[in-house]
Formats: C-alpha cells, structure tokens, sequence
RNA sequence: GCCCAGAUGGCGGAAUUGGUAGACGCGAUGGACUCAAAAUCCAUUGGUGGCAACAUCAUGAGAGUUCGAUUCUCUCUCUGGGCACCA
C-alpha cells in the first residue's frame, strides 16, 4: 500500500491548482453568482495562529461546496493593512511602515496558501496600494459633497441643497463664501468638526481608546509609558452616520444574520421614541426637555440643565448664585477631563436660584438645576425630572431635599400634542470620527485654502497619495506627522488621515471588479454580483466595521453607485480558538499554537476537518492537540480504503451494488450489506449537503465518519459509490480527495467536479424500528413494516415480551399514542 | 444595574416540529498482533445495584404544562458577551 505522504500531496495539489487556475472566478457568466466573503484581516508581524484560519476554513468549505453545485463562485481574499500597530512597528524599527506591511503580508500568504484555501487570488486587494485607495479617497469626496435629505429620507449631492438655499432663502447669495460654506458645513455627510480626544501631554500624541489602560489607582494612563492621558478638544472630521440611525436599525429586519448581532447594534444605535417638551421659565428663555415618558408629565417636581448645555451660561447669569453655578460648571467640565467614564459616581448639582420653570401642563412652578447626571450630548441636554418614576431623578430629588410627588399617569401622545410638544425620536449613536492624528492611513483629499474655505482635490488627482516622511513619530502638536512636511502644508492638504475603518466600508465592492482604474467598480460587475451572499468573520466587529459599512453602502445605494441598500445579506460568526489553557492564543501568554507547524505534523487536511470537527462553527474552543490525532485517523481511514482491496474489486466490477444486484447474481448476504452501505452513503449525501448549507460542519463530518467506519467493514465498495463519497469530502479535505479521484483515473479536478445528488428511493426504509413506552418509560423495541398500520403496530407491540411482561393485562390500559413510525406510549 | 446568549459523561460535543439522552471524536481500561514498542484492530466505558437479564437515578438548581421535557413556561445559581447616568 502507498504511504499516506501528506506534505508531498498537498503541495502538488496546491502548486497544480495555482497553475491550472481552478478556482479562478468568471467575470460575467451564465451561471448564478455567489459572493463568499471573509473578513480580511489585519497583516500583523506575528502572523496567524490556529484561530484565525476557523473562519477562513468554514467559508471554503461553503463556497467549495457552491462551486461544486454549478455557481459562479467569487471566493476573494485581501488585506487591511492601514492602523496603528504598523505604524507602531515603523516607529520601533525605523523602518516605512509600506515595508513592515509588505512583509508581513509575505508571511500571511505563506501561512494562508499551506492551508489550500480556494480564493482567486488575482483579485487580492490591499487598503494601503494607492490605486485601492484612490477609490476610498472617491467615495469620501462623495460623502463630503452630500447632505441627507429628510423628505426624500436618503442622501442627496449638495448642489441640490445649494440650488434650494438659492431658490428659498433671498439672503443666501449675499453670504460670503466662509458664511456658505460653515453653514453647508452643518449638512455634509463629512462634516469639520470638533471633539475630544485621549491627548498624552508626555508622548504628544492623540491615543486611541485601546492604547489607554489604567494605573493602579486606576487612572488612565499610556499603555505604552504609562504617562497621563486627558482629554483634550481637537479639530476632526466626522461621518453623519446619526442621519441613517434610523435605516440602519429597521433593515436589520430583513438580514439573515444572527440575532445576537443584530441586538448589538440595534443597542449601540439605541432609538427611544419620545417627546420634546417646552419649559416656558422665570427668564426669557425656554427649557427643551426630551422624555420618554411624557405621561408623567404631572409627577414634574424639578427641571435639569447638563452643565454642558447651549444656553448654560445665560442661566447661570442671571441665576441669583452665579458664583456658586459658574464654579460647579467649571468643576464639572474638569471632572469629565479626568474621569473614567466606566464607574458609577454620586450625582452631584447646585440649583439656579431665583430662575423657575413652568410645567406646561398644569402651570406650575417649578425648581431649576444644573447637574451633570443629564448628558449634554443625548437628546436636548435637559431633563423634566419626575422623582417617582425614574430611580435617577428620585436619588438626585432625596438627596438634595426635592419634592416626590405623585400624580396620576395621561397619555403621552395627548399630553404632548396638548402642551405643543413634538414626538420625536433620539437615538444614542453618536456621528463617527473620521479622523486620526497619525500617519499611517489615508490622506484626506480635502485643500484648506488661505481665505479659510475648503475645496476638494480634483477627482483626475486622486489618488492623493501619502508623502513620504522623514520620522512616523507623533509631532508633538497632536497633529499627524503630515503637518511637518513642508509642501504637503504648503499645498493646504488636510493634514489629518483616515481612520482605520474607511478601507474596509467598502472592500468587498473592489473585488468584483479589482483592477478597475476608472471607477471603483464597472456597472456591469456590481449589477451581476450585487451584494454578499455568505458573510464571515468574528462578532467583535459588531458595532465597527459592520456598522460603517452598512452605512457607507446605504449612501452609495441612495446615490445610485451600487444595486442594494445592505452590504451582507447573511452573515456567519465564527467562534474563537482559545488556548488550551482557556486564555485567548497570545504572544504575551506564550500559548499561540502556529498552523504552519499544525500542517506540517497532520497535514492541512486534519487541520481543515480538525477545525471543523471541533465544534459549533460559531461557539468558542479551546484548542487541543491531542484531539486532533482523531481527525488525522479518519483521512488515513480514507487513504488505507482507498488504496485497499475491497474497493480494487469492486473497481474491477466498476458498476455499483444497485445495478450489480440486477445485472449480476451475487450472494444474496453480500448484495444485502451493498444495498445497506448504499443506503447509508445517500443518507450522509443528504445530511453532509444540508449541514455545510446550515454551517453545521462539526456534524457534518460526524457523519462521514460514521460512513467511512461501515466502509471500513466492507468487503467490497464500487468505484463509483466510493467517488461520491470523495466528493462530499472534498470541501473538508480537497488534498486528499484530489490525489485519490485522480488515481482512480478521473482527469478533472474534484474540487470542481459536480456535487452528488442523493437518491431519494434509497432513503426508504421498509422496515422501522419503533420503540415501546409504558408509563413514558422504554420498556422494548419492535421492528414494523413501513406501511403498517396503526392497529397492526399496536398489535406487534402487544406480542412483544417484555410488553406482555408490563402489561399483563390489556384492558389496564388508559391511553395508547402512536407517533408514526417511531414510538409508542401506553399508559397504564 | 440593564440587555443578549449559554450550562448535557473524565474532555470537545450529538439529539428533526416536544418522542429511545449521550451520535461522532478524544481520553481511559482490557485484549489481539509484536522479541518489544509504535501503528492498527476487537471489546468495554454516565452513576448506583446485580454474575446476568434487568432495574433505577441522571441534561446547572427548584417548580409547572404534557401520555412524554435536554427541547416549552416561571423562579433562582453560575459562565460568556454587549451597554454604562441615553431621561
């Protein structure tokens, strides 16, 4: 018998489908389209280790299985390879962070093409070549020039706004530019603005949120130095995602995604219907409070300013303590400078003395206050407090001695309508920034120009590509290193980069079409591929990359640039590999398990089924190498069938079992044991082709080993029976499967041979084995015809010994249920 | 604190619309082969009682619905994830 050599198999294989491009897509087909897609990921200088090709490993064997049922399949695989620990990595190396990622994803290929993954790799993509991201830099420019049009309820080019204000608004040409531009300013999808950032006086630089950690006394401090972090106000540019917030959670409806997923991001968008209610006050100044509960409007005891409210500095003015109210703003702006957001703390507040405000639904006075448990930035940055109902305004009202009082509930629609309310809907998802103070990412492609307006570069200029520096380090200023290159700020370019996010809002578009230099995707291509059939990738992105990339394909649809209001129809999380300790696979650990040294030991296909085998594709594991031996056993069962004589006879008969029992007299025994291993080869068919379908991959492979332990048995198995069999292997194990396919004399690939029918008349069973209850207890089990009739199975039961044995007598019994074909239960 | 998901042998996990709990794999024990080992093969493998047939208990805990519950309902415990004063 040959020798099961995985390492020479697998690499012939690979280099013969590299060479033959066997799973090169079709541009335009007749065939049907399905889109497979991985989240690319991040080329990181420590390479995989055996998590991170679960995902990529389930995926394959989906679209292999999809190939194989005669789709045109786009199965593609690239690199996002903007963000900050390259950048990092240059910093430490001194070296361009372009090398740092060309290296590594030298090394992320290496480690991907050992494992026989069927991407068509001429359609690789990569964020960092400025030919991928001119487009990102196009699509901004998009964004930049739009504005959202309420009555219409999409995006719309700017110049319509433009056209609207000139049309409507007789003042508007009179403007200055700056005046036109700051107010166009307030309805661009991208839109200057400023916020608050981590800002690291001792490193100069603007961190990101997981470069923070705290001390021991649990201050926030640099991860990296462990110097004081602070917040600071800094020039940005943002993404009016609030303007979609609404989109983004009802078409959640129609995604056949998990619900956990989808119950993240409604969360993090988090809508709450309400009321805006005006507070006439003792000042000519209203109060616009937001409730939710506008039918406690007459528990109203109290009214509550955020200390970062519009108008606070006109209350506290003429408030009777300005002192006291201007000292407790200034404390609390200082406290949200230092503080960790994470922890619970006391509410602190000081009233606005002499001001009252009028409860417009009964007229009465009441107290108003400043206090920093009312948020500024969520709905309009003051509160109607009502003590009873709501356990916030009750510990604030017991502790400074407020009133509690009860009153009777009205309907909040009425109420509001009667007080000339507004119902309205807020939502806590903030607008997206889309700025980082940093080098490596993409250039803004917007010229700040001396008079202070702003023009875009010129789409025929695009890319704008990213000058080369002389240090990747933080200047100092919290501005990205671009503001130290002197024709870069001479020529008024945005000095600010894209975050890392912008690369990948858009990725899976760039693959229909990849080498496209005139528009980020033909027409053509996007209207045949449309949208992504099968997404997969971890859950950790609920609420990054798969909310921005919902968005940013809402507005290319609302502009007509692509054929679907959502991106990623269904969508697959893979579970985590954790170390066999528990803890997540890490360097830091020393724990990390690399696949390299995995295919080298078992090969790639152990490591495919192994993978696979584990477990739920979307539940966590730890890894376990021990375990893996199992899988390893079972494609050597393959191999030592393959290559045994049971199937050399039946190869020399080279008909199956069904026709041989026709055509042939063979020894009823034998023909019998053909018939039942035939009959169980259709059954795995059927159950193999609906489990890859469900992603219930760690079944489906149970399955075929039942199967391959009765063909273990066999005296003999047909070449043909034994074929199907490969091919529904395949997907799990393409190496192997090819090398024995191709040894029984196949000329094509297997990998893209036809994927087998089941043949349902083999599924019948003519006898059924139905299990006897008494009292909900097994007591036997009686073998019946498949067409017997109720009466007759009852009957066969009562034959039955140990039946007999429990019931003695039949008239004992009270109730008897039949569920066809499988069970009985008497109850006595 | 609120929201979501989950808990099944020594371990990873199966179980169709409520219908034989523990498929498949790992590990373990005994045996065959071998000078020996590895590999492979055979048998056993949830607990308790029994030589056995078999009986009995058992799916985090407790209750409920049902002829019948791992599956449905309620309460609780624990684990994982999300949110963090969002009015």
């Amino acid at each position: 018998m040959k020798q099961y050599d995985h390492n020479k198999i697998e690499k012939k294989w690979q280099k013969e489908w590299e060479v033959k491009k066997v799973y090169k897509t079709e541009n335009s087909s007749k065939k049907k389209k399905y889109y497979v897609l991985d989240m690319f990921p991040y080329p990181s200088g420590a390479g995989l280790h055996v998590g991170h090709p679960r995902g990529y490993i389930g995926s394959d064997v989906y679209a292999r299985m999809k190939r194989m049922q005669g789709y045109n399949v786009l199965h593609p695989m690239g690199y996002d390879a903007f963000g900050l620990p390259a950048e990092q990595y240059a910093i430490e190396h001194k070296i361009h962070p372009r090398k740092a990622v060309e290296k590594n994803i030298k090394t992320f290929r290496g480690q991907l093409d050992k494992i026989g993954f069927s991407y068509d790799w001429s359609r690789e993509v990569n964020t960092t070549d400025p030919e991928y991201y001119k487009w990102t830099q196009w699509i901004f420019l998009q964004i930049y020039n739009s504005y959202y049009d309420e009555q219409k309820n999409k995006a719309r080019p700017i110049s319509e706004l433009i056209k609207k204000f000139e049309k409507t608004d007789k003042n508007w040409k009179k403007l200055s530019e700056i005046e036109k531009e700051k107010i166009l300013m307030n309805y661009r999808l991208a839109y200057e603005g400023y916020s608050e950032v981590n800002w690291c006086p001792k490193l100069g630089t603007v961190l990101a949120n997981d470069e923070i950690v705290d001390d021991k006394d649990g201050n926030p401090v640099s991860e990296r130095g462990g110097y004081p972090v602070e917040k600071k106000s800094m020039r940005q540019w943002f993404m009016r995602i609030t303007a979609y917030a609404d989109r983004l959670v009802s078409d959640l409806d129609g995604l056949n995604w998990s619900s956990h997923i989808k119950e993240i991001q409604k969360n993090w968008i988090g809508v709450s219907e309400g009321s805006e209610i005006e507070f006439k006050t003792s000042i000519n100044r209203n109060i616009k409070v937001f409730t939710t509960r506008a039918d406690t409007l007459f528990g109203v005891t109290y009214v509550v300013l955020s200390p970062e409210h519009t108008n606070i500095g006109e209350f506290a003015v003429q408030s009777q303590n300005m002192a006291e109210v201007t000292e407790y703003i200034r404390e609390a702006k200082e406290r949200v400078k230092k503080e960790d957001i994470t922890v619970e703390k006391e509410k602190t507040g000081v009233e606005l003395k002499g001001i009252k405000a009028i409860n417009p639904a009964n007229g009465e006075e009441v107290p108003v206050w400043v206090a920093d448990y009312v948020l500024a930035s969520y709905g309009t940055g003051a509160v109607m407090a009502v003590p009873l109902h709501d356990e916030r305004d009750r510990e604030f009202a017991e502790k400074y001695n407020l009133p509690i009082i009860d009153r009777p509930f009205v309907d909040a629609k009425e109420i509001t309508e009667k007080v000339n309310g507004k119902l309205v809907k807020k939502y806590k998802i903030r607008d997206a920034v889309f700025a980082r103070q940093r080098y490596w990412g993409e250039p803004i492609p917007l010229i700040h120009n001396a008079d202070g307006t702003i023009r875009d570069v010129a789409d025929k200029k695009l890319p704008l590509v990213l000058p080369s520096v002389t240090s990747y380090e933080p200047t100092g200023t919290g501005e990205s290193p671009l503001a130290g290159v002197k024709a870069w700020a001479k020529a008024g370019y945005e000095t600010n980069t894209m975050p890392g996010w912008a690369g990948s809002s858009w990725y899976f578009l760039r693959y229909m079409d990849p080498k496209n230099k005139k528009a980020f995707a033909d027409k053509k291509m996007l209207k045949y591929w449309k949208d992504v059939d099968m997404y997969v990738g971890g859950q950790e992105h609920a609420t990054g990359h798969l909310l921005y990339s919902r968005f940013w394909h809402k507005f290319l649809f609302d502009m007509g640039y692509v054929p679907t209001a959502e991106p990623f129809k269904t969508l697959k999380n893979q579970g985590m590999i954790l170390a066999s300790d528990g803890r997540k696979m890490s360097k830091r650990w020393g724990n990390v398990i690399n696949p390299d040294d995995i295919v080298k030991t078992y090969g790639a296909d152990t490591l495919r089924v192994y993978e696979m085998f584990m477990g739920p594709f979307e539940a966590s594991q730890p890894w376990n190498t021990d375990s893996i031996i199992g899988s390893r056993r079972f494609i050597e069962k393959v191999w030592r069938i393959a290559n045994s004589a049971s199937l050399d006879n039946a190869f020399r008969r080279s008909h199956s079992v069904l026709e041989g029992q026709v055509r042939s007299g063979h020894s009823e025994d034998s023909s019998k044991h053909h018939l039942a291993l035939q009959k169980l080869l259709h059954k795995t068919i059927k159950k193999v082709s609906e489990d890859i379908e469900n992603f219930s991959f760690n079944t489906a492979i149970s399955a075929m080993m039942v199967l391959v332990n009765e063909m273990d048995k066999a005296e003999n198995i047909s070449s043909a029976d034994f074929k199907l069999f490969l091919q529904i292997l395949a997907p799990f194990a393409p190496h192997i499967t090819e090398e024995i396919w191709r040894e029984m004399g196949e000329k094509k690939s297997i990998n893209i041979a036809t994927w087998p029918k089941y043949n349902p008349k083999l599924l019948i069973e003519d006898t059924l084995k139905v299990v006897v209850q008494i009292n909900g207890k097994v007591r036997a089990e009686i073998d019946i015809p498949a067409d017997a009739s109720e009466e007759k199975v009852f009957e066969t039961a009562f034959e039955n010994e140990n039946v007999k044995k429990w019931i003695p007598n039949t008239s004992e019994i009270k109730k008897k249920i039949y569920v066809k074909g499988r069970l009985i239960n008497f109850v006595v």
